[in-house]
DNA sequence: GGTAACTGGGTTTTT
DNA sequence: CCCAGTTACC
C-alpha cells in the first residue's frame, strides 16, 4: 500500500522500530531481527530511503543469501523511492558479486577473460579427473567418495583451517587417507589454475584478494558508500573480512541477522560474528525487531521455548500480531510409512477445507527424509515440487550443455573437455584423459585443432567426434548469445540422442535453456549465472509456469530459510535425523540442530504439525515411547513440550483406510503389464 | 588397454 | 538409491 504521503512512500507501513532502522544515518547499524519480524521490508525501505536521500544507486551494495532475495528487495526499493534515477542499486549473493568483480579485474588476477566457474558438480568432475592420476587402489579402508573429498576441500577454505585439522575433527573416518588426500588436493588446485577455473570458494578468495590490495582495494571500497548485509549470522570469516574491507570502520554498514537462525556452521559460519560487529564498532546502533507479523502466538510459544537462550545472547521473544491460533501438534506414528500417510492425509484434508496446496509445506532435515512422503503424494496424484536436494543443474544433460558452452570461451577448460569427450561413444575416463594431453599441447586453439584430436582418437569414436567438434569450433565465431547456444545444442543433439534412453525430455530441457540464453547479451555471462544460481527446483525452468498451478512444497529446512507457509509439516523428527546424528559429535553441533528446528518451526503462519515415528527402517527394533520423543526432549523438557504442543497418537488409525484422492470422479487403473514379463 | 555391465556398501545441510 | 570398485567383454 502506498500511503497518500508521497515523500514518505518508502516507509511502506513500517512500525516504529522498523522505521528507525530504515531511516538510520551512516553510522554502523546492527538490526537483530527475529523470525518473521519484517526484516526484508525494513531492509527494502532502508535502501529506498538511501536512494531518496540522494545516494547514487551504484554506490549501494546489498549482499544477500540468495539472488532472488536481492532481486526482490532491489526492485521493490527502486519502486518505493520516488527518485527519477533509472539505475538500480548493486546487489546479489557474495558469490555473484565476487564473480562480477573478478570478471572486471581478471587481468589483475592473472586470469584469462574466458575463465570459468566450477559449481560443486564441476568440482566433483575435476576431483574425479585428478583422482584417476593417483593410484588409490590401496588395500586399506575404502577411499572417501569424490563428493566427500570436495566437501572436505571446501570446508578447509571456508573455515580457514588446514586439512590436517579438519579431517580428524570433522571427517575422522577419512583420517587413514590423510596423506593421499593432501596430494590429491595439491593437484586439484594446480589443475584448476591451469584450466583457468574458479570454484565457489575461489570466488570469495579472489574477491578478498582484490580488496586486500593496498591501492586497488582502497579504490574498490571507496566506490561503495553503503553496504547492507542480510543473514549476517550465516557469514563465514572469509565473508566477514570482505565486508570489513568494503566498509572500513563500519561506515555506511548495515547488518541484519539473528543468532538463533545460524544454520550454516558446516560452511564455516559462526553466530558469534554477529555479536562481534556490535563489539567491534563501539558507536554501532543496535535495533531489535521482535514483533512477529507472520505466525500465530501458539506457534511462537513453541518457537520461544526452542529458541536458544545462552546467557549473554541477545534475548528476543517473539510476539505475534496475529492472535492466538491453535496449538501445534506432535503426532506419533508407527513407522515412516504410516507417518507419510498421515501427513498426506492431512494435506488433503486441509485442501478439502479450502487451503491451496501451495499454502502447505513439508520441511525436512535431509533431502531423502521426504522419500516416502513423495511416494505417497505421487500415489494419490497430489502435485508437489521439491526444493533443495536434487537440482536442475545436476541433471547430466544440463551439465553436458554447460560444459560444451564453456569450451567456446576457455578451450583450456579440462573439466569441460573431460565431460564433453566422454559423451562420445567409445570414450570413457581413460581415453578422455589421453585426449586431454592433446588439448594441453594446444591450449589456446584446441577447438580449431579438432582434426588432430579426431585423428588421435580410436576409430570407434572418430565418427561422432568429427561431427560434434567442428560445430563447436564454428560456434566460437557466433557473437550473439542465442546463436552460440543454438550451435552448442546442435553439436550436442546427436550425442544426447545416442547416449540417453529418455533423450526427448532432455532435449526439451535444453531447448528451453537455449531459449532463455537468447534473451541475454552474453553467453558466458549466461553460463556463469546458471552455475551460480541454478533453478532451485526441477519445475522452475518450465517454459510458462501456470499461475494457477497448485502444488505442495517439499523443502529442506535450509532451503526454506526466509520463507513462510500457512501450514507447515515437520516429519521425520527421529533421533538421528533431527538432530542429525552426525551433528552429535559436539555440543556446538547439537546447538545448531536446535536452531535448525527453530527455523523450521518459525516458517508456519497458522498451523504447525510435528511427526515422530516410533520405528525407522534402519533401527532394528521399535523404539519405546520415551525414545520416540527424543528429538524434542533433547531440546525441550517435558513441561515445555506439554505446555506448547498438543500430543496425539496416530498409531492405530494410520491413515491407510482413507481413500482421499485429488481430482474428480472414479478412477480405475488397469494393469497393462504384459503377461510374459 | 579401455569400456560397459554388475555388485556391495553407505555419514547432511548450500553458495 | 547412488556411487565406488570389480568383472566380463570389445
Amino acid at each position: 500500500m502506498f500511503g497518500g504521503d508521497a515523500h514518505r512512500a518508502w516507509d511502506d507501513g513500517l512500525d516504529e522500530a522498523q522505521l528507525q532502522a530504515a531511516t538510520h544515518g551512516d553510522g554502523p547499524l546492527v538490526i537483530l531481527a527475529g523470525a518473521g519480524t519484517g526484516k526484508t521490508r525494513t531492509l527494502t525501505s532502508r535502501v529506498a530511503c538511501l536512494l531518496e536521500r540522494g545516494v547514487a544507486p551504484q554506490r549501494i551494495l546489498l549482499l544477500t543469501f540468495t539472488r532472488r532475495a536481492a532481486e526482490e528487495m532491489l526492485a521493490r526499493a527502486a519502486a518505493l523511492a520516488s527518485t527519477r534515477e533509472a539505475q538500480r542499486p548493486r546487489g546479489g549473493t557474495f558469490h555473484a558479486v565476487a564473480h562480477q568483480q573478478i570478471a572486471a579485474y581478471a587481468d589483475v588476477l592473472g586470469l584469462p577473460s574466458g575463465f570459468g566457474v566450477l559449481d560443486p558438480a564441476g568440482s566433483c568432475d575435476l576431483m574425479d579427473l585428478v583422482r584417476g592420476d593417483h593410484d588409490l587402489n590401496g588395500t586399506a579402508a575404502r577411499f572417501p567418495r569424490t563428493a566427500t573429498l570436495v566437501d572436505i576441500y571446501s570446508r578447509c577454505i571456508n573455515n580457514e583451517r588446514p586439512l590436517r585439522e579438519i579431517v580428524p575433527a570433522e571427517y575422522p573416518w577419512c583420517e587413514p587417507h590423510l596423506d593421499a588426500i593432501a596430494g590429491l588436493f595439491r593437484d586439484f588446485t594446480a589443475r584448476k589454475r591451469q584450466s583457468a577455473l574458479l570454484d565457489f570458494d575461489d570466488l570469495l578468495l579472489s574477491w578478498r584478494a582484490l580488496l586486500r590490495h593496498p591501492s586497488l582495494g582502497h579504490d574498490l571500497a571507496a566506490g561503495v558508500s553503503h553496504v547492507l548485509v542480510d543473514e549476517y549470522q550465516d557469514l563465514n570469516s572469509l565473508q566477514v573480512e570482505i565486508v570489513q574491507l568494503l566498509a572500513p570502520g563500519g561506515k555506511g554498514l548495515t547488518v541484519v541477522g539473528d543468532e538463533a537462525q545460524a544454520i550454516y556452521g558446516f560452511r564455516g559460519s559462526d553466530p558469534v560474528h554477529l555479536r562481534r560487529v556490535v563489539e567491534s564498532f563501539p558507536g554501532a546502533t543496535l535495533i531489535r525487531l521482535e514483533r512477529n507479523f507472520r505466525s500465530r502466538q501458539a506457534v511462537l510459544d513453541s518457537a520461544n521455548v526452542l529458541r536458544p537462550g545462552r546467557p549473554g545472547d541477545a534475548e528476543i521473544r517473539l510476539e505475534s500480531t496475529r492472535g492466538t491460533g491453535t496449538k501445534p501438534t506432535l503426532r506419533r506414528c508407527y513407522d515412516a510409512g504410516s507417518e507419510a500417510r498421515a501427513v498426506v492425509h492431512r494435506i488433503l484434508e486441509a485442501h478439502e477445507r479450502g487451503v491451496p496446496l501451495r499454502h502447505q509445506a513439508v520441511l525436512v532435515r535431509a533431502g531423502h527424509h521426504s522419500d516416502l512422503i513423495e511416494v505417497e503424494l505421487s500415489v494419490r496424484k497430489v502435485p508437489y515440487r521439491k526444493y533443495g536436494g536434487l537440482r536442475f543443474l545436476e541433471a547430466a544433460h544440463v551439465k553436458d550443455f554447460v560444459a560444451a558452452g564453456r569450451l567456446l570461451d576457455n578451450p583450456a577448460d579440462d573439466v569441460a573437455w573431460y565431460r564433453v569427450l566422454r559423451l562420445h561413444r567409445g570414450v570413457g575416463p581413460g581415453r578422455a584423459r589421453g585426449l586431454l594431453e592433446h588439448v594441453h599441447r594446444h591450449t589456446t586453439e584446441s577447438l580449431s585443432a579438432w582434426p588432430e584430436l579426431v585423428a588421435l582418437a580410436p576409430p570407434l569414436c572418430r565418427g561422432e567426434l568429427s561431427q560434434s567438434l567442428p560445430v563447436l569450433a564454428e560456434a566460437v565465431s557466433c557473437t550473439r548469445a542465442g546463436e552460440r547456444a543454438e550451435r552448442v545444442l546442435q553439436a550436442l543433439r546427436p550425442l544426447v540422442l545416442e547416449r540417453y534412453d529418455d533423450a526427448a525430455p532432455r532435449l526439451g530441457d535444453l531447448e528451453r535453456l537455449v531459449g532463455s540464453a537468447s534473451v541475454t547479451d552474453d553467453f558466458s555471462d549466461f553460463l556463469a549465472q546458471l552455475t551460480l544460481d541454478p533453478p532451485a527446483s526441477t519445475g522452475d525452468l518450465a517454459a510458462d509456469p501456470h499461475l494457477d498451478e497448485d502444488y505442495v512444497v517439499i523443502s529442506t529446512i535450509h532451503s526454506a530459510k526466509g520463507l513462510e507457509w500457512p501450514i507447515v509439516y515437520l516429519p521425520h523428527l527421529v533421533d538421528g535425523a533431527v538432530p542429525s546424528d552426525m551433528a552429535l559429535r559436539s555440543t556446538a553441533g547439537l546447538e545448531e540442530e536446535k536452531r535448525l528446528l527453530y527455523v523450521a518451526v518459525t516458517r508456519a503462519r497458522d498451523e504447525l504439525h510435528l511427526y515422530a515415528a516410533l520405528r525407522m527402517p534402519h533401527h532394528r527394533r521399535a523404539l519405546d515411547d520415551r525414545h520416540s520423543f527424543a528429538p524434542i526432549s533433547r531440546f525441550l523438557d517435558d513441561d515445555a513440550v506439554e505446555a506448547t504442543l498438543s500430543i496425539e497418537d496416530e498409531r492405530q488409525g494410520s491413515g491407510r483406510a482413507n481413500r482421499h484422492e485429488l481430482g474428480p470422479g472414479i478412477r480405475i487403473d488397469v494393469d497393462l503389464d504384459p503377461l510374459w514379463m
